[in-house]
DNA sequence: GTTTCATTAAAACGTTTGTTTGAATCATAC
DNA sequence: GTATGATTCAAACAAACGTTTTAATGAAAC
């Protein structure tokens, strides 16, 4: 468990935050105790609630460092996006790639922590936790709201309801592409050795087939 | 967090697996202790150690229960697929329904618990416990295998590896779909009370629009 | 050199954890 | 009725939990 290469690498913050991150999405929150995580971390147990507080504002912080960067560069993209079209209608299979692309890239980034992250964001949005779920929903509340608006510019012959719930579906086949550890990896042996440039095509072409699926008729309740 | 209505239903075993089922789902393993499980169950502490052993075992046992008549209902489905086809090639549709449209199916149960499980189960699949893994690995194993054949003889024309891709998303998209608690729910508003009868024919369809896809070309490595 | 303030350190705090114990209670068989 | 075996019960166990406390250490300011 306890792995001190030389404290070479950053403060005691960030180094308490690495620790974190990679603990928490092995382990679970309640799964970590903070006496891994300091010494994961190499550092002395009570600097977590000296530079934190407590274990709930330090998963707060680990979550909030990458989010706000992420949910920034798909904002990012959707605003080049909405440059480039210059008030024509976006096409979806863009708008996709804005949402999801961005964060199958950051998944793609192994070394600094983003595949990581993503993992443990995949498992997050499975833990019905109250105090992390009202903290994910506030993070996550104006990118996705500006999202599934360019979503209903851009198919507006499509009933809103159901670009929401195909939204949805999206986020899930994401999430559990990234973290799902999977009953299939265990029968069928790994894939590609958890290569992330494997994943984006491939999953980005399931999205898109999805979401331009025929719509589902109900023969039951509206 | 007590909840003892009169000790009416089921004997003490059956009593404890249910409260373990739902506490399961709520707050994880970790995050529920034995305390929590028997009061909510209205039995003595001792009584899980004495029934099952240790907490793992318990948890074993949850999964077991149900997920014994699940996959015996997806292979039983499957094989009246091939009986009524007498030799010719199944549908994809079919086989797809076979086994993502029983889980469904299973998961609308909300009186019997095969929601609570559903979701249960959702969210398992990315907690990479290795305890719970190797379980679940074990008991889908030949499950899986048989509907990855199916798909193969149905799909000849297919990379074999790309239908296991696909199967691995749409895994996803349903566990979301149904234990994922979604930024999306709390930015839009729940979506319509949890009816699970809506959720069905509007997932399957996106499966199936995500099976269907044009296949990815890759740029870079094969 | 001394003061000052932020950080680190070791030790202890009271709870809660999963599990075990040994006696009390129950139903069934003789 | 009495013996038997399974189950339930209250109580206690050591270990681990998140957090706090108080003293030691560090570097920068005067």
């Amino acid at each position: 468990m306890t792995e001190v290469p030389g404290k070479a690498a950053g403060d005691t913050r960030s180094r308490i935050l690495d620790a974190a991150e990679r603990l928490f999405m092995e382990n679970g929150f309640d799964g970590t105790s903070m006496r891994m995580i300091t010494s994961q971390a190499g550092v002395n147990l009570a600097a977590v609630n000296y530079h934190f507080g407590t274990k709930e504002l330090l998963i707060q912080e680990v979550f909030r460092r990458r989010l706000t960067d992420l949910n920034r560069a798909r904002l990012a993209a959707l605003e080049a996006l909405e440059l480039e079209a210059a008030g024509a209608s976006l096409k979806p299979s863009r708008i996709v790639d804005a949402f999801f692309g961005t964060a199958l890239r950051m998944a793609a980034d192994v070394e600094g922590g983003g595949h990581t992250f993503m993992c443990l964001l995949g498992r997050t949005y499975t833990e019905p936790n109250e105090f992390v779920r009202q903290f994910l929903a506030e993070e996550y509340a104006e990118c996705v709201e500006r999202f599934l608006a360019a979503l209903y510019r851009a198919l507006p012959e499509v009933d809103r309801k159901e670009i929401l719930w195909r939204f949805h579906f999206m986020m899930g086949a994401m999430s559990y592409a990234i973290a799902g550890t999977d009953a299939l990896q265990l029968v069928t042996g790994k894939f590609d050795d958890e290569n992330p440039s494997q994943l984006a095509p491939r999953l980005m072409s399931f999205l898109l087939g999805g979401l331009r699926a025929p719509l589902a008729e109900f023969g039951g309740l509206k």
